[in-house]
DNA sequence: AGTGTAAATATACACTGTATAGTAAAATCT
DNA sequence: AGATTTTACTATACAGTGTATATTTACACT
């Protein structure tokens, strides 16, 4: 037999490979991630993966853009959880929903933002959009806080004319957020980033469950120090 | 011929392994380490690597550790270029020759920080002293800060003592350093590696050569929360 | 001189991604 | 309905990987 009956094919196989693959990622870690394996689960031969993905590195783009999805779905959901107008509960609250989801989820945040695929460099243009998207709950909530007047300037940084241009890509994609309030929000992100980084990695002693050890902290001092009173 | 006369052996083989495989893990990247591309260029067979490493991951541990050593000695030197009082010349000495580092050699920053190597977890007892030694330079400043009572405890995090057990490792390695300052040195080095991380991959548009862009208020802002004055 | 050990080679196995060619089922067109 | 094209696979093969095992020989020591 060489192509099964349309009864025995699977009915989404692109979606089944997916779905195949983040089992074995979350079973065995991403590194482990092998087309061949996957293959074997789905009971077809490797090369039939590439009717649907051109090369291993496409498929891990999907993987890291459905990743991006689901993690730009919490961050949203995180910040509308909290009334519009509580500022300090909104960045808490994306923060907090940051660590959550990547301990939920370690083998996806290793995906997204370590490198666990050797020899892959993702196409940073196919996968900004939905990057962006994740991170837009953080940079929405630093620019409706900047609206509002509440802003701390002094204490904000600010980027010098010469490198404007590497900013071209966030300016068109955040057009309706200000610089200012993206530079901030670039920093928060920075800041939560290295934190998570570092404990999901284990070179900082975990902060437990609820991150109450330096975690909630650090979100603590940098609210008070972006958001006025 | 099954064994080589002396005389063509390499004398060092075992540092001279070493040496090929950061050669090519500057010219190829860490992922594309290979022990097999090491013993061709050494003119050797793989299996004989075996002889000085018991498996690849013993020679990604051994490049981790000079990878480390190299890094620390970089920040303790950073450290040792400002006088010893200056306490925010030395905090920004040490942040600056972070990102040095890290530029200077992006693939050994990857090889500490990311995890580039498939299916590698290092030994973390066995990397801890070289990461721990890499990371006094800081932990050691903001102890001297402290001594000094120039470290702002109003704005220092505290760890609530259900979760001491974890720091212990820490507590032991760095027996001179205030338990406040160390909370203190993983905020900051969280913060620096966050904002760092995310630079080199990408993540954030480039801080320019001298980082100047947002790099360079973030190590001031850090440094005025934590030092009093 | 003979023996034991150390350091390499030779060979082999199981695994990887992927290129190429062949084939049968399904879809389309006449 | 029958012929043709396209689709979705399988089969096979290649070059690469880490590593286990057995073999061989150079060297050190007694």
């Amino acid at each position: 037999m060489v192509r099964p009956t349309l009864k025995k094919q699977i009915s989404n196989l692109q979606e089944a490979i997916k779905e195949t693959a983040w089992g074995q990622i979350t079973e065995f870690g991403a590194p482990a991630l092998s087309l061949r394996a996957i293959a074997r689960e789905l009971k077809i031969t490797a090369p039939a993966i590439y009717n649907y993905f051109p090369d291993r590195d496409a498929l891990v783009t999907a993987l890291i853009i459905d990743a991006y999805t689901s993690f730009g779905d919490s961050q949203l959901e995180a910040r509308d959880s909290v009334s519009e107008n509580d500022y300090v509960g909104r960045l808490k609250a994306i923060g907090i929903s940051y660590r959550q989801w990547a301990h939920t989820y370690p083998q996806r945040y290793e995906l997204l933002f370590g490198t666990p695929i050797p020899g892959y460099a993702g196409p940073l243009e196919k996968i900004f959009p939905s990057s962006a998207r994740s991170i837009s709950a953080l940079f929405s909530t630093v620019e409706s806080i900047r609206a509002a007047g509440k802003l701390n300037v002094d204490s904000s940084p600010k980027v010098k004319d010469e490198y404007k241009s590497h900013y071209e890509v966030w300016e068109k994609y955040f057009s309706d957020v200000h610089s200012q309030s993206m530079y901030v929000a670039m920093m928060i992100w920075a800041r939560v980033h290295g934190i998570v980084s570092l404990e999901i990695k284990g070179n900082l002693p975990p902060f437990g469950k609820k991150g109450d050890t330096l975690y909630m902290f650090e979100l603590e001092s940098t609210a008070r120090q972006f958001i006025k009173e």
